[in-house]
DNA sequence: GAATTACGAGACGGAATAGTCTCGAAAATC
DNA sequence: GATTTTCGAGACTATTCCGTCTCGTAATTC
């Protein structure tokens, strides 16, 4: 952050952004392998070509390489789609929240980052900050839409809704129990949305 | 378990099972403190004020002696009250539950088990052979009685249902978003409960 | 009492790794 | 061109810790 303002400013070499880019980008490829615990320092800069004091000059640390890769290279993103019906959005958001963090290439990075969570604050809040928020915000969004067209019950708690269709997903991500298939994903919706429907 | 049968077998001095169960508390006391990863052999040994040799002829290594410790003293029961009312019950048994993993003192061997779990398949199978299933056991029963005595929905899986309310007291443990306060578990009862009710 | 095995204490080997430092080359300012 | 800073490469320091081994002692069998 503070770093960028001398890139261009006394006499010297400057630095070089591309570098910064290159370490971000092979740490962010070696998170979908391995663990937060299992990365070095030396690991990365080799994948990178990228010298270890070239990446001490970037950060201060290895964590904060990593939490800014995940920052950066992994919590993208995750575009909300709208049809119109109440449980068909509900079903789609799920299905692709569970494309990313549980079918798809980057799930290692999800386990790995929650598990790194629970030993180090730093990691926990950039986790919450850089994936849990935006996340929840965007899910928010759908419930309150649906509450707001009088489809879902006007009593219904948004943020609760959210919660506890999403957590299912993290405990099975997390614990092993059971696999996330679509069809699991029919049940938690039919299951979660039936309270959620307007009392007659 | 093979070991035992040794002990009172050919000639020399019998191992000493006092020994065992003094390295298997201090090794749950230290859980109860440091992370999986910060427990050291020679930590447990000090504890115990046993030997590293003595650790290394009970156990092949240092998860095995952990993973014996939270499988005997850390999940234990959980005795499951039985009031006849639904929502009582259900709320009884969210508050029990969260009394150990999230409010109690055991809370961080909790958060370290499933932090190692995600690293090593081994600790991920001690844990929900010896933590999840059981408490999913005991929680099914509930459902299953208040099922068949039409108080919920003869449709209902009680197995998605013990699933849907308790995962989201793993995501707040877990992630550390948002705190698990007694008013929480009331939303969390009410809102999960009013999908399982029969319909009119 | 001879043989055998477990015990506590702790030395030891060996491997891993975070972070620092050194070096020569490159890229900028003045 | 002198100075300054970054770069890649990798040596180096310092630490940590698992698992083994040794030693003298205690407990048990035969």
């Amino acid at each position: 952050m503070d770093e960028n303002s001398q890139t261009s400013k006394g006499p010297g070499r400057p630095r070089d952004e591309e570098v910064r880019k290159r370490i971000l980008t092979s740490a962010a490829q070696l998170l979908e392998a391995r663990c937060f615990e299992e990365i070095t320092v030396d690991a990365i800069a080799e994948a990178s070509g990228a010298g270890k004091a070239t990446i001490y000059r970037w950060w201060p640390n290895k964590s904060a390489v990593l939490i800014e890769a995940f920052r950066e290279r992994i919590a993208q993103e995750l575009p909300i789609r709208h049809s119109g019906d109440f449980r068909n959005d509900v079903r789609q958001m799920l299905q692709d929240f569970t494309g990313i963090i549980y079918w798809g290439r980057k799930a290692k990075v999800f386990r790995s980052f929650i598990a790194g969570a629970q030993a180090d604050p730093e990691i926990a809040k950039a986790f919450r900050d850089s994936w849990i928020r935006p996340r929840r915000a965007e899910a928010k969004r759908i419930f309150e839409r649906h509450i707001a067209e009088g489809v879902a019950d006007s009593h219904l708690d948004p943020d609760l809704a959210v919660e506890l269709v999403f957590s299912p997903l993290y405990y099975r991500l997390l614990t092993g129990w059971g696999e996330i298939t679509p069809e699991y994903l029919d049940c938690l919706v039919d299951t979660a949305l039936r309270g959620y429907l307007p009392r007659t």
